[in-house]
DNA sequence: ACCCGAAGGTATGGTGGCCATACCTTCTTG
DNA sequence: CAAGAAGGTATGGCCACCATACCTTCGGGT
C-alpha cells in the first residue's frame, strides 16, 4: 500500500470516477442524514413538500420520490389533510448487519474516513474555541453535552452525533460543518454497532465534558487536543471491534 | 451574522440547495483542477479519450464536450492522428479579473473557505508527519519544496499548489487529499491575484521549509503548528488584499 | 513508399431523469 | 360544515447522457 510516488496518489484522487449524483439520490441522502444524525428527531415534521422542494432546489416530483423511499425504509410517515405532513417515524429496530458485512461494505475506506475525522473534528473544535460564543450558543452546547451522557443506549448514538455536529457548527464555517456531517455519516453505522461497555461510555463522557469545557473556556489548543484524543479513542475501539 | 441558534446553523447546512452537478460540469472541473493546481503541467498528454472516459465513468461524448470547453478556454490543445492526443497547453496570460469582481464572485464564501483550509491543511501536515515515508516520498517532497522556491512568479503559484497537494497526499488519506484539493481550488484565483512582494515570498518560503522539515523529522505538532502559521499568514494577505 | 493502427472527430437514435403544471383527495380547524 | 392546507396523482416535454457506429488524420514500422 506504500506507493513511493506522490503523483500517483493525487492522480488517483483526481482521475477517480466522477460521482454520479442525481438529484434524487442526493435528496434521499440529505434527509436520511438529517434523521440518522439526529438533526431531526422522532416526531419532527418536515417542511411542506412544496416548500422543501424549493429550498432544496429540486422539483416536487423528485422530492416526493425521495420521501417515498424514506417511507419504504420506515424512516418517516406521512399524514394527509390539513395539519398533515411528513413526520420522522419512531426508529424501528434497525437490523444490525453482522460485523463481516459491515466491514466488507466499508472495507479499506474505514481508515480513510478515520483519517479525515482525525483531521477535521479536532480542527473544528479548535475553531469553535477560538470564537466568542453567544450565551444562547453556550447553553445549547451544554445542553447537548448533558443529553449525550444520560440517554439510554438507543438515543446515545444520536445525541453523540448532535454534540459533534453542534461543535462543528459553532466553528462558524458551513464547509467545515458539512465535512463533519459527512464524516459522521460515513462512520455512523459502525459506531452504532460498537458494543456498549460501561467503562468506554464513562470515558467517552469525560472526554466530551473536557472538550466542551475547553471550547467554552476559549482554550484553543486544549479543545483540539481533547478532541483528538477522543477521536483516537473511538478509532481504537472501532479497529478493535472489527479485528 | 452571529446566530444564537446552533440548530439553525446545521439546518442551514443540511437543507441547502442540492448541488446540481451534471457529469459534464464535474468532468470539466476535474480536468481544470488538474491543470490549474499543477498536477498536469504544460505539455503533458491526457490519457486517450476512450480510456479517460472509462476511468472517469463518463461517456466519451460527455468527456469530449468537457475537453472542447477546456480547449475553448485555451487550457489544452488536441492533435489528431497516430501519436496524437490532448495536451496541456502553454498557459496563456489569463486575464486577471479585478479585485472587485473576484471579491464579489467569491463573496462571503471566502471566510468559509479560509476556515476549512485552516482546519484541514494543518491536520493533513500532521498526518504526513505521523507516517513513516519511503525514501522516494521524502525526496519527492524535497523536490517540490525546491521547485516552490526558485520559480518565477508565473509558475510559483502552481508549484505552491503542488507542494501543498503533495503534503496532503503523503498523509495517506484520499478523502483528506480530495478536501485539500477542493480548498486549493476554491482559493486559487485569489491566491493568483495577490501582488508579489519579495518579503512575503521569502517569508512564505521559510515557512514551507519549516513545514517540510517538521514532516520529514516526524515532528507532528511542529508540522501542524508551522502549517497553521503559514495558512494564517496567507489568509491575512488575502484579507488585506481584498479590503 | 506504403499501409496499419492509434488517436481524435462526427453522426444518430434511444433512454431516463428531472421538471412544470394542473388537478384530486384527505382531513383539521375555525 | 365549509375553507384551506396539506399530501397524492397524472401528463407531457425537455435535455443530459449514453451506446454505437463510422470517418479522418497522420506517425511509424516494414
Amino acid at each position: 500500500m506504500t506507493i513511493g510516488n506522490v503523483e500517483a496518489l493525487w492522480t488517483q484522487t483526481l482521475f477517480s470516477p466522477v460521482p454520479v449524483r442525481n438529484a434524487f439520490e442526493v435528496t434521499i441522502e440529505r434527509l436520511a442524514q438529517s434523521i440518522r444524525l439526529g438533526v431531526l428527531v422522532e416526531g419532527d415534521r418536515l417542511p411542506p413538500e412544496r416548500e422543501l422542494a424549493e429550498t432544496l432546489g429540486v422539483s416536487r416530483v423528485t422530492l416526493r420520490e425521495a420521501i417515498k423511499a424514506l417511507r419504504d425504509a420506515g424512516l418517516v410517515e406521512s399524514r394527509r389533510g390539513r395539519g398533515g405532513g411528513t413526520f420522522v417515524a419512531v426508529p424501528r429496530r434497525e437490523p444490525t448487519r453482522s460485523r463481516d458485512k459491515i466491514e466488507q461494505s466499508i472495507g479499506h475506506a474505514l481508515e480513510d474516513a478515520l483519517a479525515l475525522r482525525k483531521v477535521v473534528e479536532p480542527g473544528a473544535a479548535a475553531l469553535a474555541a477560538n470564537r466568542t460564543l453567544s450565551a444562547a450558543d453556550r447553553s445549547s452546547l451544554l445542553e447537548y453535552l448533558r443529553a449525550s451522557t444520560d440517554t439510554k443506549p438507543a438515543g446515545r448514538r444520536r445525541a453523540d452525533s448532535r454534540l459533534h455536529l453542534a461543535i462543528a457548527a459553532l466553528g462558524g464555517s458551513a464547509l467545515v460543518t458539512a465535512v463533519v456531517a459527512d464524516v459522521q455519516m460515513r462512520l455512523d453505522e459502525l459506531l452504532r454497532a460498537i458494543p456498549v461497555i460501561a467503562a468506554n461510555i464513562a470515558h467517552s463522557d469525560m472526554q466530551h465534558a473536557a472538550i466542551v469545557e475547553a471550547i467554552l473556556g476559549g482554550q484553543v489548543d486544549a479543545a483540539r487536543t481533547e478532541m483528538e484524543e477522543h477521536v483516537d479513542g473511538t478509532a481504537a475501539l472501532l479497529r478493535g471491534f472489527l479485528s
